[in-house]
DNA sequence: AACAGCTAACTAAGCGCTTGCTTACCTTGC
DNA sequence: GCAAGGTAAGCAAGCGCTTAGTTAGCTGTT
């Protein structure tokens, strides 16, 4: 075949061409994960990937612009993939399984993204702030509407949405890539404990 | 009576004798648990507690310094607290009830300073992350243990202990005040999730 | 009662350095 | 010859932290 099966699986940074604009915010994710969006400076991401700290500028007008593109581009992903896990099936016991899956999967593989996406949220400008957090919403709608045919006690629906997004959230603070368990394994459990949860 | 019962409730900040001290120390909480660690100044501290930003010098060596001790008294007192939870209680199923009652409450009462000791791990010094990390062990071979006995496969207990604390200390992230479940209410209902993961 | 002597606690001012960002200029491929 | 994409140098502002000096309260001696 020409093409790989595995390019055909959606490009997080499928929305900014590939070009100086994506080696920046690729370069920005890894040194915000890792050290925090401010005690990351300019000149650390430009010595990452070989340029001087001015070529940031050519490419996006701040640093806080830079952030909020990342948390855009990583907030529209993960909503993306949650969606597409759960097409084409029907049973809700199953739809609940892949998403927690994805999700959990996600939070894995894109660690470092997942850092910046969820514990950076306070770095943001309040205008950039408030379309995140209308992302952000949606997500967290889809999941209880997900969870909602799983839950008899409906009193107790978004306690345990919460909860059972919590998890998997929560992965991005622990997982070191080589030591924890792979992303597809962890997933498989989590969906198991998940389950568990709802059902309870 | 003389002194009220809830005085008699260990006090976070009891190895910091009441002081300039301690109400630096708070203060940098609320500060650092707001904005993060690096994004707080010197004079954002001050300024909270009417201040001059040269009286932190006084009583702290470094604002570095200021972190450590913030995440020793922390971590500290979450480890202490969850050995008091389960003193007494022979039973394995009480025993982590009480456990993870106490350890979620925590998190939701003290988020401040739960999203300190948490998520600004890599902002403390290599010597000083080495002793808090020592901490760190402690509680999770404590709740490792208790968990051991409610896990029937024991090649999950490791990746159950990580998912079920988890769940507490993401609390930290998302908790508000006044919004959010009382923080009892929220330990008693996640107790019921954690045994629930815990016996799937 | 008066007062020097000491200490703990604090401030005003500012130093040296780093920060995000700008400017003026250079290079390369069409 | 002209965009597009880059750099070297550096500016104004803000940073952690220091210095020199002030203030309030306690203590022992007369």
């Amino acid at each position: 075949m020409e093409t790989s099966e595995t390019t055909a699986i959606s490009d997080l940074w499928e929305m900014l061409q590939q070009g100086p604009r994506r080696t920046l915010a690729q370069a920005a994710v890894d040194e915000f994960g890792k050290r925090g969006f401010h005690a990351t400076t300019t000149r650390h991401i430009a010595e990452r990937i070989g340029m001087s700290p001015a070529a940031l500028y050519i490419h996006y007008p701040s640093k806080a612009d830079l952030l909020f593109t990342i948390a855009k581009i990583g907030h529209e992903a993960v909503l993306n993939e949650s969606l597409a896990a759960v097409e084409g099936i029907s049973d809700h016991h199953e739809r609940v399984l892949s998403f927690v899956r994805t999700f959990t999967a996600w939070h894995a593989v894109n660690h470092l993204l997942a850092r910046v996406i969820q514990y950076e949220l306070h770095s943001l400008q309040p205008d950039h702030l408030k379309e995140i957090a209308a992302i952000r919403r949606r997500t967290a709608d889809f999941a209880a509407e997900e969870f909602r045919h799983l839950v008899s006690d409906t009193s107790k629906l978004r306690m345990r949405t919460v909860a059972c997004l919590s998890l998997s959230i929560d992965v991005a603070r622990w997982y070191v890539p080589g030591k924890s368990p792979a992303p597809e394994e962890l997933g498989a459990e989590y969906a198991q404990l998940v389950i568990a949860m709802l059902r309870s």
